[in-house]
DNA sequence: ACGTTATCGAACATAATGTTTTATAACGTT
DNA sequence: AACGTTATAAAACATTATGTTCGATAACGT
């Protein structure tokens, strides 16, 4: 009896459905993307797709775990510079640019709010550890940290899907550059 | 024959209907209610809604509709101190602090995306238009005005909805001081 | 009191979801 | 190469929500 049967078909429908669902958001966008479309595309049985998933949103969540997956493996790979928000962001912009499909179809316009609901609260926690070295220098800061990290990441999430939807006339270096200038001298004057 | 049958069971129907969906976007979030369940709540019959609007989304830009008309007329009626962003945000944080209901149902974390995205467009229109006197001192910006312009209102409306989901701990004076705090910094050393 | 019309409630068609079942085909193992 | 195992396909099905239609009723303005 085959205890540990690998099955390369189970690897291959799981792609083929995160495929044929990336593809479908770019064309029409998250929410018109049905079910039946997404087999169709995939040329998957109903019963295949729901003993993969549960539903369409776990199918894209997976999406994103693959996108995680991916960045991470990215970020240790990167020599490490400082660990300011200026650096990670510009880490970031450059791995979008890398993967264009992947970034545009979940952070895009056409990817719903979904995925950039769970990109606020990833990055936001990878914010958090980025800067725990740099301890809040004043006792009482006037805009408590709390806020200070949810702006900053909407900040940054805005100029990176901005960026996505229009077709990136600028190069990742630059947008960094533009984050950098908007927000280092106002997050700056807070923490001293 | 009465030519103008000005039947005011269709104000207060309609009235009935987005009250309804406003309660119920509190409860469950505007995902999770349907139009049965408005209609139930509004104990209103299933043609008379279909009546009234096309559909679920239909109702909530209303909604939304109610909100801008009310701002509006609140924008008017404030002094005209200035012109600056940072004068129209108090003014947007204190209208949300008087139509709480409203503001925490539409942009809150229950209001789903949608309302956010038509903010996002308003709002950028009117800091558009607010801004028209000080054109561009320099010529060559390094942040062009298109990714100004959407990074300021992305900036402000994290702090406003965090300010909505988070039982705003602060008031609306001491949120628009942090906005500024935050903001301006980087905001004029780019606009010179 | 009258004609008008908004509303109700029920019935209906449609479409998408998620489940179940059976036969088939692909897989790893020996 | 033949085996047992298991992922898959396809069809049938129940369920749920949507949006439409129609006739009777009640509320409205005149």
């Amino acid at each position: 009896m085959p205890e540990k049967n690998e099955d390369r078909r189970i690897q291959r429908t799981r792609k083929l459905l995160q495929d044929a669902l990336l593809a479908l958001i770019l064309e029409k966008g998250y929410e018109d993307v049905t079910v039946q479309d997404v087999i169709d595309r995939a040329n998957v049985g109903r019963s295949t797709f729901y003993a993969h998933f549960q539903d369409k949103e776990s199918l894209f969540l997976s999406e994103f775990e693959t996108m995680r997956t991916l960045f991470e493996r990215h970020l240790l790979s990167q020599p490490a510079t400082d660990t300011s928000p200026w650096s990670l962001s510009l880490v970031i912009f450059k791995h979008a640019q890398d993967n264009l499909q992947l970034y545009t179809a979940l952070a895009g316009k056409q990817g719903g709010s979904l995925a950039l609901t769970h990109l606020q609260t990833y990055l936001s926690a990878l914010l958090r550890t980025h800067l725990k070295q740099q301890s809040t220098k004043k006792d009482n800061p006037p805009v408590p940290p709390e806020i200070l990290a949810h702006y900053l990441v909407s900040a940054f999430m805005s100029l990176l899907t901005w960026w996505l939807d229009n077709n990136r006339p600028y190069s990742a270096e630059r947008m960094n550059e533009m984050f950098r200038q908007l927000t280092q001298p106002g997050v700056e004057s807070i923490l001293q």
